[in-house]
DNA sequence: CTGTATACTATCCAAATGTATAGTATATGC
DNA sequence: GCATATACTATACATTTGGATAGTATACAG
């Protein structure tokens, strides 16, 4: 596969810059002012340059038709927003938008499943969950609905907070772990209303 | 906010599934042929009401110009794709994507820091970093370049493999703490190549 | 009953847009 | 020297496209 020459490479970066913008594909014109070339058959020129090379393609006779085949975006999958709540309300309604301090975008792939409406990420506080290996400051992702399985990490809602509690079964009745030491060590899971199971966690390490 | 009735509901999911397939954002005409409309003005009404409800926005007289502003994707941030080596090569070439496993998509804002050219990740194989809380299977984000601080967790190559290893200063003198068994305890740091520094963190816990 | 919003059909227009043709000038490899 | 690729200018043209105008039908609130 041939490389791209400079203004070839400036092209298509201006491309790429444009569609991070979330701004349309750009035309023909768009590229050719941008550049400061009169003509904008010089753009139309380079594009079919980088065509050839197999970097983009685009529908014939197509306004914006462009669409940057780069190696890595083959690969990339599809990007999912996860809402990250302070701390989830008790009836987890469905006005999730209102209560959502930010979000964290993420591959389907890196998670290891794909979000659905019942997704939803919390900020972790306090070093209960340590001995899991959950510190202070990560972000857990969770799934509300699925019945937890014996070892699972869940959140519970403990006096309109979300705290993180493993999950356990003991001679067959659920019981939820608490390790923070406000409250009792075992918990009959059904007097507490478990908000999601822990699947995947993120974590910022300090500069 | 006013609502969205269900034909404009169908409209905008129509919009947002073009774009997720990384399709250009459809034209009147467009819209109207996928609903079966004889007109496109019926899209352009429908669109109209769109944007006079706030949920898409678009420039006039400019083609496929068409933006959700859902309230998510004015939070969400810039998407960084960062190459996931298995084990890195000795030198650190340019050419990284032939090494390259796959790659993990995450929003800056989540791990703190604006990915560069010199930003990978590591699947973490091995208990070794436990103290540290980094498990078996959990992917490392790293930044390869700057000089590690004290107790910072870096990725040194040793018999070209990449292992992670805690940065000491040990009276002045550099020094790397090894976790892993196979290795003596405090190597100078001069002998071994520093490929990065671990930045962030990415766990997928088992479902 | 009346006004307003929705949900369309049908047609026209001007601007936006991709493509084509015709050149000029500069490198690079054979 | 000569073909080939790059890197443009200049202009013309058919389509694509957004937007405007005109009209029909339905549902709903006051």
């Amino acid at each position: 596969m041939h490389d791209l020459t400079p203004a070839q490479q400036r092209v298509l970066d201006f491309i790429q810059a444009e569609a991070l913008a979330s701004r349309p594909n750009p035309t023909l014109r768009e590229i050719a002012t941008h550049f400061g070339f009169r003509s904008h058959r010089a753009a139309a020129c380079h594009l079919e340059a980088i065509k050839r090379k197999g970097f983009i393609v685009s529908d014939p006779r197509r306004a914006r038709s462009l669409r940057v085949v780069s190696p890595w975006l083959k690969i990339r999958r599809r990007i999912a927003d996860i809402p990250i709540f302070g701390s989830i309300p008790a009836g987890f309604a469905q006005n999730r938008e209102q209560t959502t301090e930010g979000c964290v975008s993420v591959d389907v792939e890196s998670i290891g499943f794909k979000p659905t409406r019942n997704t939803f990420a919390l900020r972790v506080t306090g070093d209960s969950m340590i001995d899991r290996h959950i510190l202070h400051g990560d972000i857990v992702v969770l799934e509300h609905g699925p019945e937890p399985r014996h070892g699972d990490i869940v959140a519970a809602l403990i006096d309109g907070e979300s705290t993180l509690k493993t999950f356990f079964r003991k001679s067959g009745k659920p019981y939820l772990k608490a390790e923070n030491p406000k409250y009792p060590d075992l918990i009959p899971a059904q007097e507490l209303m478990i908000q999601g199971v822990v699947r995947a966690l993120l974590r910022r390490l300090e500069k």
